[in-house]
RNA sequence: GGAGAGUUGGCCGAGUCGGUCGAAGGCGCUCGCCUGCUAAGCGAGUAUACGGUUUAGACCCGUAUCGAGGGUUCGAAUCCCUUGCUCUCCGCCA
C-alpha cells in the first residue's frame, strides 16, 4: 500500500508508475474523496471537541447540584450529528483504503520499462548447459521411470497438480530442504523460522495477497484461515505491528514451508511434472532492513539464493523483471531461472524482491533510529529456492544415458552417502 | 468441545458508585544536578496515528486509541453484547 499523503501530494507520479506497469487509472475520484474526508474529519473533530468540553461542564454542574438537562438535550442532538458524520466518514475512508489497496507499488527507477516478460533484462549467466550425448528426458518421465515420483496416484488421492514422492525421491526432496536451510543459517546469517501453514486474513492483507488475489489462495472453509501461498506471508507478518530498533536491522529469516496455491488462471499451463503444483515446498528468505540499505540487501539476498544453485552445479541465469512482469507489491524483482535440459530452456526457480515499505505500511512494521520517530522498514523476500523445481532441475541436469540420476556432490551427505538413483 | 479467570503505556501494576483518566504508583530509559569512581539520591522528561497550524520542522491546538468490534449515555478503561488471545480445570487427542 502506498502512503495516502504521498498519493495525495504526487498523483502524477503514481499515475506514471502505474502506466509503466501497464495499468491506467484516474486518481480524480481519489483526490476528491480525500478532500471530502479531511473536510468531514475537521467537522466531526470540532463537534467532538465541543461535546468533550461541554460534557466536562455537565459533570461539574451535576456535582454542584445544578440542573443540566437543557444542555444535555442539546448534546444529545450534537451526538446524533456526530454519529451521522462519523458514519459517512467511515464509508469514505473505506473507499479510500480500497483504492489504495488496489494500487501496486511504484517500480524502482532501475527497473526496465516494458509491458511483459519480453522486456526483462538478463543480467548474468552461471554455468553452461551440459551437452548431452542423448536426448534428455523430462523430469516427470525420469521420476516415473525410477519410481520416485508418482503423479497418477497423487491424482487419485488428491487431484491434478499434486505429486507423491517415493523412496529416494522423497529422500531427495528432504535432502534439498535441509541443504538449503543449513546453508542459509550456517553461512548466510539467517535465523530459521518454522511458521504455521495457515494464517488469518489480516496477515494475507499485510503482505498483499488480499484483497486483490483472493482467488489464488486456498481458504479453510468456516474459518478465517488461509493456507499460506509462500512462507513470506507468516514470516513477514511475524513482526507486524511492532517497532524494531535500528541496531537490530537487518533482520534475516529463512523458513521452510509447504506452499499452497490454487493456480487459478493457469489452467493448461505446466500441467505435467513438478513445475506448477497446488502444494509445493520452498525455502524462503525474508529480510527487514532500513530504507537506505534495502537495495544492497536485495543484491545480497539474490546472491544467497544463487549460491544454492552454484553449490548444486545447476546452470542458471539472473533476470531483472520489467515493470510489466513484476509482482503487485514489488519495487524491483530479480528472477533466478534454472536450466532444464528436458524443457530445453530456463525456468523460474526463485524470485527475489524488494517491497520497500509497501508491505511494511500494510503490516505496520516499523523501526526507530536513536531518538527518532518510527519509520517503516523495507521488506524483502526471495525463494532460496523452490524445492520441487530444484528436484526437477537435478533430475534433468544429472540424468545419465542409462536413465539413472547422479546426486550432486553437495547433497550426498544429506542422502546418507547415496550418490546415484537408479 | 464444556466451565471459570484474565486482557490497561517499553515492562509491572492501580483504576473505588461511569465525569476533572492518555490514564496513579513503581521499574526501565533520556537529559540535568549531585558525586573522587560506581551505586544511591534529587529534578525534569519519556506512546502512536490522524487532522489543523507552519515554507518545512519544532512547538502548539484538536481528535482517536486502556485486546478488537458494536451498543447504552450529555459523558465509558469503568456498564451491556459479540469476538480474538492468554491462563486454570474437565473432556479429547499427536
Amino acid at each position: 500500500m502506498l502512503d495516502l499523503k504521498f498519493v495525495r501530494a504526487n498523483p502524477d507520479l503514481v499515475i506514471e508508475a502505474l502506466a509503466k506497469r501497464g495499468g491506467k487509472i484516474s486518481l480524480d475520484s481519489f483526490i476528491a474523496l480525500e478532500e471530502q474526508r479531511r473536510a468531514m474529519l475537521a467537522d466531526v473533530e470540532e463537534k467532538k471537541a465541543k461535546r468533550n468540553a461541554v460534557s466536562k461542564e455537565i459533570g461539574k454542574m451535576k456535582q454542584s447540584g445544578e440542573d443540566a438537562s437543557a444542555i444535555m438535550a442539546e448534546m444529545r442532538q450534537l451526538g446524533d450529528e456526530i454519529s451521522a458524520v462519523d458514519n459517512r466518514l467511515k464509508e469514505v475512508e473505506e473507499e479510500l483504503t480500497d483504492i489504495l489497496l488496489g494500487i501496486p507499488n511504484i517500480p524502482h527507477p532501475s527497473v526496465p520499462v516494458g509491458a511483459d516478460d519480453s522486456a526483462n533484462v538478463e543480467l548474468r549467466k552461471w554455468g553452461e548447459p551440459a551437452q548431452l550425448a542423448f536426448t534428455p528426458l523430462n523430469h516427470w518421465d525420469i521420476g516415473a521411470n525410477l519410481d520416485i515420483l508418482d503423479f497418477e496416484r497423487a491424482a487419485k488421492i488428491s487431484g491434478a497438480r499434486f505429486t507423491v514422492y517415493k523412496g529416494l525421491g522423497a529422500r531427495l526432496e528432504r535432502a534439498v530442504i535441509n541443504f538449503f536451510l543449513d546453508l542459509h543459517t550456517d553461512h548466510h546469517g539467517y535465523t530459521e523460522i518454522f511458521p504455521p501453514y495457515m494464517v488469518n486474513s489480516n496477515s494475507m492483507r499485510g503482505t498483499g495477497q488480499l484483497p486483490k488475489f483472493k482467488e489464488d489462495m486456498f481458504k479453510i472453509e468456516g474459518t478465517d484461515y488461509y493456507l499460506i501461498p509462500t512462507a513470506e506471508v507468516p514470516v513477514t507478518n511475524l513482526l507486524g505491528n511492532e517497532i524494531l530498533e535500528d541496531k537490530d536491522l537487518p533482520i534475516r529469516y529463512t523458513a521452510y514451508t509447504a506452499c499452497f496455491r490454487a493456480e487459478a488462471g493457469a489452467a493448461g499451463r505446466d500441467t505435467r511434472g513438478l513445475i506448477r503444483q497446488h502444494q509445493f515446498n520452498k525455502v524462503e528468505l525474508v529480510k527487514f532492513t532500513t530504507p537506505e540499505s534495502s537495495y544492497e540487501e536485495l543484491e545480497k539476498l539474490t546472491n544467497d539464493a544463487e549460491e544454492v544453485l552454484q553449490k548444486l552445479g545447476l546452470p542458471y541465469r539472473v533476470v531483472c523483471l520489467s515493470t510489466g512482469d513484476m509482482g503487485f507489491g514489488s519495487a524491483k524483482t530479480y528472477d533466478l531461472e534454472v536450466w532444464l535440459p528436458g524443457f530445453d530452456g530456463y525456468r523460474e526457480i526463485s524470485s527475489c524482491s524488494n517491497y520497500e515499505d509497501f508491505q511494511a505500511r500494510r503490516a505496520n512494521i516499523r523501526f526507530r533510529r536513536e531518538n527518532g520517530k518510527p519509520e517503516f522498514v523495507h521488506t524483502l523476500n526471495g525463494s532460496g529456492v523452490a524445492v520441487g523445481r530444484t528436484v526437477a532441475a537435478i533430475l534433468e541436469n544429472y540424468q545419465q544415458a542409462d536413465g539413472s540420476v547422479k546426486i550432486p556432490q553437495a547433497l550426498i551427505p544429506y542422502m546418507g552417502g547415496i550418490d546415484i538413483i537408479k
